[in-house]
DNA sequence: CGTGCATTTGACCACCTTCAATAAAGGTGG
DNA sequence: CCACCTTTATTGAAGGTGGTCAAATGCACG
């Protein structure tokens, strides 16, 4: 049931590059949970998972809406958030190739996922996944692990809103992104990709924009960081970096 | 391999109710992941399983330590919490009958679990926990059902650090702990039981001690509760409370 | 009844927010 | 390709919420 998308990578487009169609061919195979699986396995995903694309800040799901599907990102950069009914929002998290959301139960989707710059998902039907589980255990297993996973980095999350300055905050986001950037792409180690808005970084830390943008010119300032233009920054020293984030 | 330790609730002392000593007669039976198992499954889960108990203050298990074994609460309550270097404290979560702790994964434990009154723990190996999981499908969608449901909580938590006000924190908090004492307890549908000392309660909203007993002020001046005596408080108006808690 | 710890209350201060202005970046049409 | 407009980011000044420091009160336990 996939379509033949046109797939691109979160930092360009890879033209040329022949439309995967099918999971076997799939750009995120290796790092979702789809891992664990067989070419003949993974067959049976192929038969419940469609492709699907939007592009910057198009919504993919809403906060409390019945939760039909459940998502794998293979492509950009996906932001999930919830708000208070004033407006406030906080971001729960930002999401890139390989991370999936949409799982959790419980009468609704928990949050909103919007798209950041285009992105690129492979969309399945919970009720149908679900069914999988029987049919290929290690899928569960794999599924239960990330869970755990996306815990762990939910509780370091909790130490960071609730314990952290606003520069360690930062700080502390910075190595995060470092860390995803080292896995994935085509730019340089010591420089890395920010596809979001510094209002997205400041739902996601718990500041203010004006907070953001301040400690960024104090990170430049100190020599730990150096604002190229565009999208993406420079860590000139991502030992200190790293200290700071930890509180010390 | 089930000790006969003695059973006591969180909220007083069950004496002369039998010691029980087998998952079938565990009193967290039905709350706990292990509800989706009948009687002849349970056996296998009172085979890789053992009870113990820890007094107030006790470590269960601490931050980065090797994982070996993964806990059921099945009577008191713990606090789960994460530290940065300089002692700033982080409780990510009070747990009590029927919570789970300890199944992630990554090289060690991600927190720290205390004793916060007499707790009543039922403790397993991971390594065969896993094993079982192979044996009991139901277990481990239960458990990542369970997991889920945890995700959900954490990204609740995050509004909850991230973006609401100190009122607003301590209102939530209240509010949370009604929808438990509902649940389970032996104390009147107005009151709530909090065994946890003001400094926890900071720790968990990301406050001092200081501001949280100011808004305990606050809102006992506003008539939203009444300070009981001793652990427990009785909560006057619900409503507000929870309106408050939700930011309007 | 005195000691020790937890909690409450008070006064002051700092970090981050709010409000406001300026600068830079991005997109559209001439 | 540049002018114009809109959006986003930076910088500045003032204010407030919650933190820090300190003292007082309450409570449990010997």
């Amino acid at each position: 049931m996939n379509s033949t998308a046109h797939m691109q990578s979160s930092l360009g487009n890879i033209d040329g590059a022949p439309a995967a169609s099918a999971c076997n061919l799939c750009i995120v195979r290796k790092i979702t949970m789809c891992s664990v699986l067989n070419d003949e396995e993974i067959q049976q995903m192929s038969d419940i998972s469609d492709d699907i694309s939007y592009q910057p800040n198009e919504v993919v799901c809403t906060e409390g809406e019945t939760a039909k599907y459940m998502f794998n990102v293979r492509s950009g950069c996906v932001r999930i958030s919830k708000m208070l009914p004033d407006g406030r929002r906080q971001i729960i998290g930002f999401l890139f190739a390989g991370d999936f959301f949409g799982l959790s139960t419980g009468g609704g989707h928990s949050y909103s996922a919007e798209a950041i710059i285009d992105i690129n998902l492979c969309r399945m039907s919970r009720e149908k996944l679900f069914e999988n589980f029987k049919k290929l255990p290690s899928l569960g297993e794999k599924i239960l692990d990330m869970s755990q996973a996306n815990l762990n980095d939910a509780a370091d999350k909790m130490l960071l809103l609730g314990r952290k300055n606003a520069k360690e905050k930062l700080c502390s986001f910075l190595s995060a992104m470092s860390k995803k950037s080292a896995q994935n792409n085509e730019i340089p180690d010591d420089k890395i990709y920010l596809p979001m808005s510094r209002s997205d970084i400041a739902d996601f830390l718990g500041l203010t924009i004006e907070t953001v943008s301040r400690q960024f010119t104090i990170l430049a300032n100190d020599n730990i960081i150096a604002m190229d233009k565009s999208p993406t920054i420079e860590l000139l020293d991502l030992e200190r970096l790293k200290l700071i984030a930890s509180g010390e």
